[in-house]
DNA sequence: TCTGGGGTCCTAGGACCC
DNA sequence: TCTGGGGTCCTAGGACCC
């Protein structure tokens, strides 16, 4: 029996983070609209992290793209104002647009803060699928005044590429038929896991369009490129089997990382700035009720070379104690005298849920010691806010590194 | 010139076992 | 002394996404 086709749609809120930080600002009762100037929203540069994260399409006319340096964007676009983003906002107008977007279908996948998938197959009764995309578009723009690109095809890969195509608040379409005329002819770069470090490769190989990947040899991509060349030349013919994912899931890890304000070299600091950072991820681990099996430390050198070191557990934990001595055994790996540290970070991987974990033999009082301690903190935070709780012999990196309140 | 932070998934090599 | 594979687990590093 033939498997009915499914319906997809892809719904990108245009320049997120900048439309958001413009509504903020009108409502506050700031003048100008920031949609409407050369404008960005942008790290701090004092703290070493000037990038642009989003642009207006004033900004992008000038030439200024996300990601790179707010130095770079005002070379190229002199009268550029920069602003700051607000996590907690974005946040707030993500679930805004998922509540409203849940009057369709409860089939909807938050693929980022700023994207979604639906599956209208089961939805859409006598319209099409189309028309719900008009009504959709409409409905975010007069009920919550930011505008969204929505691609309508017939599975996550082609809505994908569709809502991609001409900006901002349009609808586009991209079936089966469609390929050739509205994707072939991009250039490959265009093409969703197709990067800055594949692209030279496929150049080398005379492929410049979609459409030219389409046309390789299926096993000579799988013999040059392995699982990825398949999926790119899969991808290039609009193959895409995956289902969107519409139920919560769990993390399969957790991390934080900081830029830090100047270098460091001394391992006694990075060792402080350890501790703030694996408290920070426990904190987040216990509130998912999770345990962790593997750690991980990273460290980036000043000429901006990664390192990572990680270690399996004997036993699951969330405990911040555990994991912060297991955290400064990796540092002691890794650390070389003399090296200047500019970014320090620690994760959590291969997370099971706690009611999972088998419970050790070796659970002694002194560990049962210590999740009290955390429950005990953790209670705190949530009563008087995260920084209200602090270990003694850390005040310092926390002066560095302020915790982003971001769950 | 200056280059974020949070994720997921994949690969390759080594250890170890059968 | 010189020679196999296959499988799993672990680790370091890297590509890609938003």
């Amino acid at each position: 029996m033939e498997k009915k086709q499914k319906q997809i749609l892809h719904i990108d809120v245009n320049n997120a983070f900048l439309s958001w930080t413009a509504m903020d600002r009108l409502a506050q009762g700031e003048k100008v609209d920031i949609r409407e100037i050369e404008a960005v929203i942008g790290g701090d540069e004092s703290k070493r992290s000037g990038i642009v994260l989003a642009k207006s399409m004033k900004a992008k006319k000038r030439g200024v793209y996300t990601g790179e340096t707010l130095y770079q964007a005002r070379l190229k676009c002199p009268n550029l104002q920069v602003f700051k983003g607000d996590y907690k906002s974005y946040k707030k107008h993500s679930n805004d647009l998922y509540n409203l977007l849940l009057q369709y279908t409860d089939k909807i996948e938050r693929f980022s803060i700023d994207e979604c998938f639906l599956d209208m197959t089961e939805y859409l009764g006598n319209d099409t699928l189309l028309n719900k995309a008009y009504e959709i578009s409409k409905k975010v723009k007069n009920e919550l005044g930011f505008t969204v690109n929505i691609g309508v095809a017939h599975n996550k890969l082609l809505a994908k590429m569709a809502s991609d195509f001409t900006k901002p608040d349009r609808v586009h379409t991209l079936f089966e038929e469609e390929i050739p005329t509205k994707m072939w002819t991009l250039p490959v770069s265009e093409l969703f896991m197709i990067g800055k470090k594949t692209l030279p490769a496929l150049y080398k190989m005379h492929i410049k369009t979609i459409g030219d990947l389409a046309k390789q040899d299926k096993q000579e991509m799988i013999k040059k490129f392995g699982k990825h060349g398949l999926m790119m030349w899969e991808y290039s013919k609009g193959i895409d089997k995956s289902e969107v994912h519409y139920l919560e899931e769990k993390p399969k890890g957790i991390g934080n990382s900081v830029t830090l304000p100047m270098d460091l070299v001394e391992k006694e600091k990075i060792e402080k700035v350890l501790l703030t950072l694996t408290e920070q991820v426990t904190y987040r681990l216990r509130k998912y009720n999770m345990y962790a099996n593997v750690v991980n430390v990273q460290l980036r050198t000043k000429d901006f070379k990664d390192f990572s070191h990680q270690k399996k557990l004997m036993n699951a934990t969330s405990n911040t104690k555990d994991v912060y001595n297991v955290a400064k055994e990796l540092l002691d790996e890794m650390y070389k005298k003399g090296t200047f540290i500019r970014l320090v970070g620690l994760r959590v991987d291969n997370l099971i849920d706690k009611d999972e974990v088998q419970l050790s033999l070796f659970n002694n009082d002194e560990e049962k010691k210590q999740e009290k301690l955390d429950e005990v903190v953790d209670k705190l935070k949530e009563k008087y806010g995260y920084n209200s709780v602090t270990r003694a012999g850390k005040l310092h990196s926390e002066e560095i590194i302020k915790f982003k309140d971001s769950d």
